[in-house]
RNA sequence: GGACGACUAGCUCAGUGGUAGAGCGCUUCGUUGACAUCGAAGAGGCCGUUGGUUCAAUCCCAACGUCGUCCACCA
């Protein structure tokens, strides 16, 4: 053995051999209880973070300690396409060559996508590796495995035929330059400077920082209570406008603030969430101004007959102009026509922004949606009855707040990248859907269906298809194939959260499989707290309404890793912890127990650079305590009795066992692998050896027993080292394999 | 606006109804049969503020202050 541990020399070759070895899998025995979890997955095509760094070492740590105790132990692999993440990853590529997907018909782009993440793929599956996971790989699942869509496609099928699956136009959060619509928990608000404008409304005067969407505002808002305007509710207005007179009628919302601005509110139902629902109150016309590229859209106006000139000549400038392009445009001849009263510039407020950062646009959309009312009940009531239970307990606030207000679920997205959902549209039967394709010389058209049923036509639609949108009450069937040959495949794909609120079903290999009979309700969800509402909890939903049976017993939340200066990791503070570096440096062992340590009770916390070092060196000291019982081993002045040395150490060892147990049943992970170092360093070492050295009675069996005991208490937290130690000094077998210490009365 | 959490040694954080803990850092000493990625000894804290419960509060309760995070959002 050499003087120091070298974890460079040791980490690939051990972990090679455990998995060779068939250690990760595990032995079905009927009578048996099984230990599972399921490995939440991370981006196929992204990379490790410190956040995945810690999740594995939690669960690995359970796993270990389960599989040394000797339950069939499976911990199931998986990686996640990572739909819009993806997709967004993947166009900025396209970027860089100077290209779009409106470039590429779905089917191509799709099989772009899927060649780039396969590509990369294996980084995320040599990482996991790693990290040392004891994860059963014969047993691994990508998000897109056909299994896994067929499941997810007959699930919705399920859905459907009970009733719950609707189509509806919504106010959804639509991103312009993603093409695709997010759902209210993907959506994030930035706060943002705008100007504040002050416009004549007629004989009112509203504040907006929306100018632009004036022309299609149906009403107008006031506080019930505001004597002000009291007299006007219910009176219809002429107002003057950029492109002459508009009708507004005087509407009640008590949601007015009447101290904001001028005390009145100009309703735009078309492109804000509650100026919707205020128009659905009230029966106001939607009119859409913003189309889907974010351009305004000018045609209804510019369709009518006999227009004014200058009327005409303005809406043709702002015609297709980006939004806030057009503002600017509209601002000058708001000026122009005296209805610019005032600007306050210093105006600032929260915007709604999507994953990539873009300024999401509230459009309305036909969108599938899930009836939740059903599914949630007994999926709250899971947790509140503590049939599940959620660590740290203080979590499930969130968890009970959120099942609580959860409204209908919007499922479908704009994507390519996903799992299509399995409706179909017949083309003669909906004169009225809306095409958009390549032709076979790569021109882009849009067409409604009547004029494409030519089947030449119709073979170049299906095979350019880049998107379908079928407006509300258009005709369907669900179909896991093509139910005709005039039919064209709805071509939004699922929320991510729809089919990877499947996943501890679809893994096991849900409905009947072996696997899903004798694994399935799994035991340990464990993941970050960040995915509670957005991921565990549909998990509970799909799982009680698919089998009657909660996914999981426990979920363990852990905190999010911040970095070393006590903020959010982030590319562009340019303070995001590389794992790998540390592991080149210190070692997977010390970096997985450093993190473990950093964080007790699932709070957020500082990424723990001393305690990763700290174990570092730990590590070495364990390796160098396995050297000295090698250096004395037979020496012979070894006896056979204990002294009272031995009783004490033997004492300790017992109480620590009992310790370790006690606190993994607790998921303390942090206090359990404390309590192992405090041992081995400060009893063991410092204590026991260091007498051992001096004695006249010194006993071999003792001094080795403690280090074989206390490697198997280690082996779940630093995996690496103690197995490492073990092959060197040829004890049976495999560390990983061996039975969990156990009290000894006897003392 | 609503909720949750934090406030303990220089730093990062554990913890308990009854003389305060760890890692790192710091000071002094040390090449003793594994380890300088080490050993020995040590300094350092009215456990955010103010009240209350209690024989006893860092821990329980209330209020306040500061910070963090999440949810909802006002044109």
């Amino acid at each position: 053995m050499d003087k120091n541990y070298d974890h460079k020399k040791y980490e690939k070759d051990i972990y090679r051999k455990w998995e060779e070895s068939g250690a990760f899998t595990p032995k079905i025995v009927k009578n048996k209880k099984p230990f599972t979890i399921i490995l939440p997955p991370p981006n196929a095509s992204g990379g490790m973070h410190t956040g995945n760094v810690l999740m594995i070492a939690i669960e690995d740590i359970l796993i270990r300690w389960h599989r040394m105790k000797g339950d069939p132990t499976l911990w199931l692999p998986g990686t996640d396409h990572a739909g819009t993440e993806t997709q967004i990853t993947y166009e900025r590529e396209l970027k860089k060559e100077g290209k779009s997907r409106f470039q590429f018909d779905r089917k191509t782009l799709y099989k772009n996508i899927q060649e780039f993440v396969f590509k990369n793929k294996h980084f995320i599956e040599d990482q996991i590796r790693a990290m040392g996971a004891s994860v059963d790989w014969t047993r691994y699942k990508f998000t897109l495995d056909e299994d896994v869509l067929e499941t997810v496609r007959e699930t919705f099928e399920k859905l459907h035929n009970e009733g719950l699956v609707y189509r509806d136009n919504y106010m959804v959060n639509y991103c312009p330059v993603c093409g695709t619509t997010y759902a209210d928990i993907e959506v994030s608000h930035e706060e943002k400077n705008d100007p504040l404008y002050f416009m004549k409304y007629g004989s009112f005067t509203i504040a907006t920082v929306r100018p632009e969407s004036k022309f299609r505002d149906t009403a107008l808002a006031v506080n019930p209570k505001d004597k002000r305007f009291k007299e006007w509710i219910g009176k219809t207005l002429e107002i003057p406008g950029l492109l002459g007179p508009i009708m507004m009628t005087v509407i009640p919302d008590p949601e007015v603030d009447p101290k904001f601005g001028t005390g009145i509110m100009k309703v735009t139902p078309a492109h804000d969430p509650h100026d919707f629902e205020l128009g659905k109150k009230f029966n106001l016309p939607v009119l859409p101004i913003i189309d889907l590229d974010g351009r305004m859209d000018f045609s209804w106006f510019l369709n009518q007959e006999n227009i004014d000139s200058k009327y005409r000549t303005r809406a043709e400038k702002y015609h297709k102009k980006k939004v806030r392009e057009a503002r600017k445009l509209m601002v000058e001849d708001l000026k122009e026509d005296g209805l610019l009263i005032k600007v306050d510039d210093a105006y600032s407020h929260p915007v709604p922004v999507c994953k990539a950062g873009h300024e999401i646009e509230p459009t309305v959309l036909p969108n599938w949606f899930i009836k939740v009312e059903s599914l949630k009940k007994p999926a709250l009531e899971a947790v509140k009855s503590g049939q599940i239970k959620i660590y740290p307990k203080w979590r499930e606030i969130t968890y009970i707040r959120w099942m609580e207000s959860m409204h209908d679920w919007a499922i479908s997205r704009q994507n390519v990248w996903g799992i299509r959902l399995p409706v179909w549209y017949s083309l003669e039967k909906n004169p009225t859907l809306q095409l958009t394709y390549l032709k076979t010389d790569g021109q882009r058209v849009l067409r409604s269906g009547q004029g494409v049923l030519s089947s030449k036509e119709l073979d170049e639609a299906r095979d350019g298809l880049q998107q379908l949108s079928a407006p509300i009450g258009s005709e369907y069937v669900i179909s896991q194939t093509s139910p005709g040959s005039d039919y064209l495949q709805e071509t939004d794909t699922f929320d991510t959260w729809f089919s990877s609120g499947q996943w501890p079903l679809v893994t096991l290999g849900y409905p009947d499989s072996n696997d899903f009979k004798y694994f399935y309700p799994t035991d340990v969800m464990e993941t970050a707290w960040e995915i509670l509402s957005k991921w565990v909890s549909r998990m509970i939903m799909f799982g009680i309404y698919l089998t009657g049976k909660v996914p999981f017993k426990d979920v363990y939340l852990h905190g999010i890793v911040r970095a070393l200066d006590g903020r959010k990791m982030s590319k562009s503070l340019g303070n995001v912890i590389n794992p790998e570096e540390y592991i080149e440096q210190y070692g997977v062992d010390a970096l997985r127990i450093g993190l473990v340590s950093g964080t007790a009770n699932g709070k957020d916390f500082n990424f723990p650079k001393d305690r990763v070092i700290a174990f570092r060196n730990f590590a070495n000291k364990v390796w160098n305590i396995a050297r000295f019982v090698n250096s004395v081993q037979g020496l012979a002045s070894s006896v056979q009795t204990e002294n009272e040395d031995d009783r004490l150490i033997l004492n300790d060892l017992n109480k620590l066992i009992k310790d370790v147990d006690r606190l993994l049943e607790k998921f303390r992970f942090a206090e359990a692998g404390e309590k192992i170092y405090e041992f081995v360093w400060h009893k063991f070492a410092d204590v026991y050896i260091e007498k051992y050295k001096n004695s006249k009675t010194q006993n071999f069996q003792t001094l080795n027993h403690v280090l074989v005991t206390s490697l198997k208490l280690l082996h779940p937290f630093m995996p690496f080292v103690t197995e490492a130690i073990w092959q060197e000094m040829k004890f049976d077998g495999q560390l990983i394999t061996a039975s969990w210490p156990i009290i000894n009365d006897q003392k």
